[in-house]
DNA sequence: CTGAAAGCGCTTACAG
DNA sequence: CTGAAAGCGCTTACAG
């Protein structure tokens, strides 16, 4: 907590010199500079980086705001991304906003306050019902700062949308869809729909399942709604635990049996086999499942799940690069990318049963 | 971009009179405040945090700086202790620090520069090797911010050690391998351990395999060296891939065959199990196997895992308390607080298996 | 190589 | 209710 200033005193020369010796500075006397950092290691002087900041220009620093949870995805793609901006000569400062504060004031003052280069969206932003993402959207697309979306789409209205990188949803969870087609199936499950419908169409979880739709509707068959496995709990429609409980409560209901279920995600997928499993339905023998992601315990699990692997390195190298485009003032022409995942058939898909004499 | 001053010519006040809108003070006109707030919003005028972090006082705000791998666990964490910090009226600013990062410097510059009212460190801080570990603990102790620990111990040689909350790492580990042994268990085997043997004691990881010794040791029993599981990759001994990984490459050499094998946490148990099952190994029919965490995939798994549920609401509830006490200069007695996980025993434990004439 | 001085963008007594 | 002024802790031309 000790000032440049006391520093100085403390050491008998000028602010002038202590702040050289701190930023190493060529222009020092090598005996002073050893003084002065020795007496600040002693003293444990930090210079202020508030007071700091205000002084020196841009940093090449980029801030990586994530917002709400986190997840292994986001870890390993922050990995990805901290090594990529190192090379550039870049840092890394991650910063995290909940949910509640995810507001156009928190995010403008991280932003603003900050001092970045540049600023990397990483997961979802602004509210998940959309009332203040338009207020935080507007006012993102105001600030002069550069930023790129990673994992999501820029879902501001502006007509110059931001530069935005993530994996393909509609086309891997359609993949996986089509990929059990293939196999025989004919009623595909999925799971979870949000009963509310509050999700905007740009958003992965509801380009997923438009993903199901479509590639059911490529075959001539319709997503029928008594195959739609609500989401128990509107609020966290994509936890493990939702997915197990609604996958249970649905699996009690009148509806017609399904031979394979599309999950949203590895972590809904694992709810939703726990679910069949505790009804007596084997997996994948009566029941196929999907998942999407290629989280470690999809793939490691017994059975290990039939998902779409994010590409996380792709992902991850075309954020960084379309950042430093936009450093450069390079256009980035193709503004919206989506990557391809790829496809891990697992062991939770196989052909439908098909119901033999030995059954009856 | 634009500054207070401009913003004050564009409305034709003084800057005293913008910054004091822009605070909500009550000493202002109400027409003049709706005109600068108008101005401000139009010209997308946001303070600049550095330049106001400079004058006032310390917030109300707590930084929480998480280290390296964010998981499942850490972010729970985080959620129970952002609520309750906001229901003392305190904000929660998370701060990430990768492991290439994590030094005295950076770690001081953020905590100094951030102006907080106190900081909780999220998980493990420091070098693994514990190398620039001690500077940084070095550095922190002098530090007159309150800081509390949560998960991780402080591993200064600060002999007022700073206040520390977490589960009991030892003692789990203990009643798991104690659950084994009442089942029958005598050739427990514990993955995975580090070849370098890098881990300083008070580590989460070394205090979970001396919990499983300690055990092993109050029945009479020791632990076997050669069923010790060692990390194929020393550099990430707990990920899920390489539990895999080591478990796969030992089951190939030669050792005494254990019937329960100890894993130092959840994702390690997974690999563990996929290692087994790809040998033809039946869990829990010829091998149980014990997790630690008690993360959604461990419970909702099938075989749900055997492992030691973190107390996470109440490690939460400890930490903020703890911090609070700290705030208001009360000494807080118990300076190393470990509570105690709850144990679920899950579908992965069993009796071990009897070799019968059938299996001759 | 070093110091005095200006100024970064803000807040807040201090006068009016 | 409002403005001029001081000052937060720093950096960086500008002189020496």
């Amino acid at each position: 907590m000790i000032t440049i200033k006391e520093l100085a005193a403390l050491c008998g020369v000028s602010i002038s010199t202590v702040s050289r010796a701190m930023n190493a500075r060529a222009d020092v006397n090598a005996a002073t500079r050893e003084t002065i950092l020795a007496a600040a290691k002693e003293h444990g002087y930090v210079p202020n980086t508030a007071a700091r900041n205000l002084k020196i220009p841009p940093t090449r620093t980029v801030a990586v705001i994530v917002q709400g949870q986190t997840s292994e995805l986001l870890i390993k793609l922050l990995g990805y991304i901290d090594e990529g901006l190192q090379m550039e000569g870049y840092e890394t400062f991650l910063c995290h906003v909940s949910d509640r504060k995810a507001n156009a004031e928190t995010i403008e003052n991280l932003i603003l306050g900050g001092n970045y280069a540049g600023v990397i969206f990483l997961g979802r932003y602004g509210d998940v019902d959309g009332t203040s993402s338009g207020e935080l959207s507007h006012s993102l697309s105001r600030l002069e700062v550069p930023f790129v979306f990673c994992t999501t789409a820029d879902f501001s209205t502006s007509p110059k949308p931001r530069p935005s990188v993530k994996v393909d949803d509609s086309g891997g969870a359609g993949a996986l869809t089509e990929a059990l087609l293939d196999l025989g199936h004919t009623r595909i499950a999925y799971a979870l729909v949000d009963p509310e419908d509050s999700l905007q169409g740009e958003h992965a979880w509801m380009l997923r399942y438009q993903g199901y739709k479509k590639a059911l509707e490529a075959r001539g068959l319709e997503a029928d709604p008594e195959l739609q496995i609500p989401a128990v709990d509107a609020s966290q429609p994509y936890s493990m635990s939702n997915a197990y409980e609604s996958t249970a409560a649905w699996l009690k209901t009148e509806h017609p049996q399904p031979t394979a279920i599309v999950a949203s995600c590895d972590a809904v997928a694992v709810g939703v086999i726990r679910a069949l499993f505790e009804a007596g339905v084997d997996v994948p023998g009566e029941m196929s499942v999907t998942g999407f992601d290629g989280l470690d315990f999809a793939l490691y699990s017994h059975p290990s799940i039939a998902t779409i692997i994010q590409p996380i390195e792709a992902i991850a190298e075309n954020t960084v690069s379309s950042l430093l485009h936009l450093f450069e003032g390079i256009p980035f022409e193709e503004t919206r990318m989506t990557i391809q995942g790829e496809m891990r058939m697992g062991e939770t898909a196989a052909a439908p049963h098909i119901p033999s004499l030995a059954d009856v």
